[in-house]
RNA sequence: GCCCACGUAGCUCAGUGGUAGAGCACUUCUUUGGUAAAGAAGAGGUCAUGGGUCCGAUUCCCAUCGUGGGCUCCA
């Protein structure tokens, strides 16, 4: 996996201990530690590692650091780089250790050396007066750590449980020579200008309005177009593929959250309750209990299963504040959901027709980089969990299984199941390198099981049906926002909410510009007529910037000819041709 | 939610303790120009909102709202 792979870089996102890019970001840790102790002598030591880009270490301090007293940090480190310090490293035995960290007035630390397992080797490094608690390993010297920029301040709560103390967190960015570090903030500032954000407001995609509320995007018309042949794709590739379609409402009592249990696990999630008469509701935050409903609706024989629910879902999450992002976090989303109810028996074969279909969405959105992610539960949380253990371990080892039929490679990550069930998820990645959820596929036993639901088996006999939750490609929210930084704005024909604009050269030929639009929109494309009294050259860059795949200009030699000259987003003139022959080739584009 | 930073015209951004500027976009006029931006004029801002300090605040302080980067959480 690699973060700015669209870019054209690879960057390691886990580092080898012996690599020397390791030791280099690891060390530079220490100096930074070294160079806050100088400066605030009373500072409490965290844990400081590398990263990918660079390293962080984490403090406990009297005040808040602002960006000078980054600047004066990192001048404290250029000295230390200067000096050269050799790194020494020492082992203590745990108790020396402990006393030794403790005279240094170092808690954290103290913390630490009292976590680590019994007969672990407790070392030290030292450089000139500093030494710190560290496994290492490091360059031999504070001289020999590459080139570095103090890059930003951020919080982080001790261990990453918000429950404890917030420390301040000091990020670097550090390669081996200045010319690296000036690269990672040249890329940075390229996959800014991909950012979905900032194509979003460019593209005319989406907005946000303060009054409307954070994490509840508006979509523009143009990005409302993506959407709309986003889910026509889907819900025919789901019609086709046996799954039946259905609207529900997106409330519901909280009796029905009681049942499922979201009520006990996933309340923090949910809007509160609205009351209204002596009734009360919540505004859902998955649609499984819906879709339950109307199972339920129904007595079911086995010869009928598997019954595959599919709709089109709006949900409302009660994401903290500071989660919100753009269109990729967002608190109200519509989710390309589905609930398939089968027997035991057919659990793989579901679970693989989803892989497959995922496969196939993926192919034609174009998605290629991905990755598999087993998420399981952990049975210690059980404030997250529902408590039913040999489900679980039934569950997890059905997708096990199913990875291993379909023969694909997957990691395994323990803690990421959802409440009432193991999850398959499939991983992308933003232009930022951050990692996202998009396509999911979960087992549930649970549910089934609290809404009692049953089918009529072979037997006569009453028996409980397994349930699939899946989402195909997401929500379409997450969706777009990752399509737009895939294609950088420039989406395929298909895609794009205009899919040609026709460029009248003066204002006497936008008669026959409006008779070449009408002709495509009669064969059912997108088009719009940039009918301004500029010249061509202006229409074209407009029409550049707006990332619009084809743009054609008409003028007198087109008009008397019945053509168009086509341009290509991106390209030069290709030249004229009949309008005809212009509908053939982007029929033939659109078709694949 | 927590920590830090930011919020100036529709957009991108300058700037200042003495009530504001550029480029693009917009409007009008001239131009009718064949593939990435013709010329001129004009209009447009309670400097996010509400308090406070000050003779005077867009500028300094506080609060609120929003945005960004982290942390936590997640489709």
């Amino acid at each position: 996996m690699t973060i700015f792979r669209w870019l054209g870089y690879t960057l390691p996102t886990t580092m080898d201990k012996a690599d020397q890019l390791y030791k280099m970001r690891h060390t530079a840790s220490h100096v930074l530690a070294q160079a806050v102790l100088e400066l605030f002598p009373e500072a409490k030591l965290a844990i400081g590692p590398p990263i990918d880009d660079g390293f962080y270490y984490d403090f406990d301090l009297p005040r808040s650091l602002t960006p000078e007293d980054l600047e004066q940090i990192e001048k404290r480190m250029r000295r230390i780089v200067k000096e050269d310090l050799p790194l020494v490293r020492s082992e203590k035995p745990r108790d020396d250790a402990r006393t030794f960290v403790d005279e240094k007035a170092q808690p954290y630390k103290v913390e630490l050396i009292d976590d680590l397992p019994e007969g672990e080797t407790i070392s030290f490094y030292t450089q000139g007066s500093f030494t710190d608690l560290c496994r290492g390993p490091h360059v031999e010297s504070t001289g020999k750590i590459g080139a570095f920029k103090l890059d930003k301040v951020a919080g982080a709560y001790w261990r990453g449980d918000e429950k404890r103390q917030q420390l301040q967190r000091i990020y670097g960015i550090l390669y081996p020579t200045q010319g690296e570090v000036d690269a990672y903030y040249e890329r940075l500032e390229e996959a800014k200008k991909r950012d979905h954000r900032v194509l979003g407001k460019q593209l005319g995609l989406f907005m946000n309005s303060p009054i409307i509320g954070p994490g509840l995007p508006l979509w523009l018309p143009k990005g409302a177009t993506i959407r709309r042949v986003l889910e026509r794709y889907i819900t025919d590739l789901e019609l086709d593929s046996g799954y039946q379609h259905v609207y529900t409402p997106v409330l519901a009592k909280p009796e029905l959250y009681k049942i499922s249990g979201h009520w006990e696990h996933y309340r923090e999630s949910m809007f509160p309750v609205m009351q209204i008469d002596s009734e009360e509701f919540v505004l859902r935050p998955m649609n499984c209990p819906h879709h339950i409903q109307i199972y339920a609706n129904d007595q079911h024989s086995y010869r009928d299963l598997p019954v595959r629910i599919a709709e089109l879902a709006t949900q409302y999450r009660y994401e903290k504040s500071g989660e919100l992002s753009g269109l990729s976090r967002v608190r109200a989303m519509c989710l390309n959901d589905a609930h398939i109810f089968c027997t035991p028996e057919q659990v793989k074969a579901e679970i693989k027709k989803v892989v497959e279909m995922v496969q196939a969405a993926y192919r034609k959105l174009g998605i290629t980089d991905y990755s598999y992610r087993l998420s399981l539960h952990d049975a210690k949380n059980t404030e997250k969990y529902v408590s039913k253990p040999g489900l679980w371990e039934r569950a997890e080892n059905q997708l096990r299984e199913v990875f291993a039929d379909l023969e694909l490679p997957y990691y395994e990550a323990p803690g990421e199941a959802a409440f009432y069930g193991p999850k398959i998820d499939i991983q992308l990645r933003n232009v930022l390198g951050k990692e996202e959820t998009v396509s999911t596929i979960q087992v549930d036993w649970h549910l089934p099981e609290q809404f009692k639901l049953e089918y009529i088996g072979e037997d006569g006999q009453v028996h409980q049906p397994v349930m699939i939750h899946r989402g195909v490609i997401s929500t379409m929210e997450r969706m777009v926002s990752y399509l737009i930084e895939l294609y950088a704005g420039a989406f395929p024909v298909w895609l794009a909410p205009v899919q040609a604009i026709v460029l009248p050269i003066t204002d006497r030929h936008t008669d026959y510009a409006n008779t070449v639009a009408t002709q495509l929109k009669a064969e059912g494309f997108r088009v719009e007529v940039d009918s301004a009294s500029e010249r061509v050259g202006k229409k074209v860059a407009a029409a550049e910037s707006m990332k619009i795949p084809y743009m054609l200009v008409v003028g007198d030699r087109d008009a008397a000819a019945g053509n168009v000259s086509v341009r290509r987003r991106g390209q030069q003139d290709l030249g004229a041709m009949p309008t005809g022959d212009f509908i053939q080739l982007i029929k033939n584009e659109t078709a694949q």
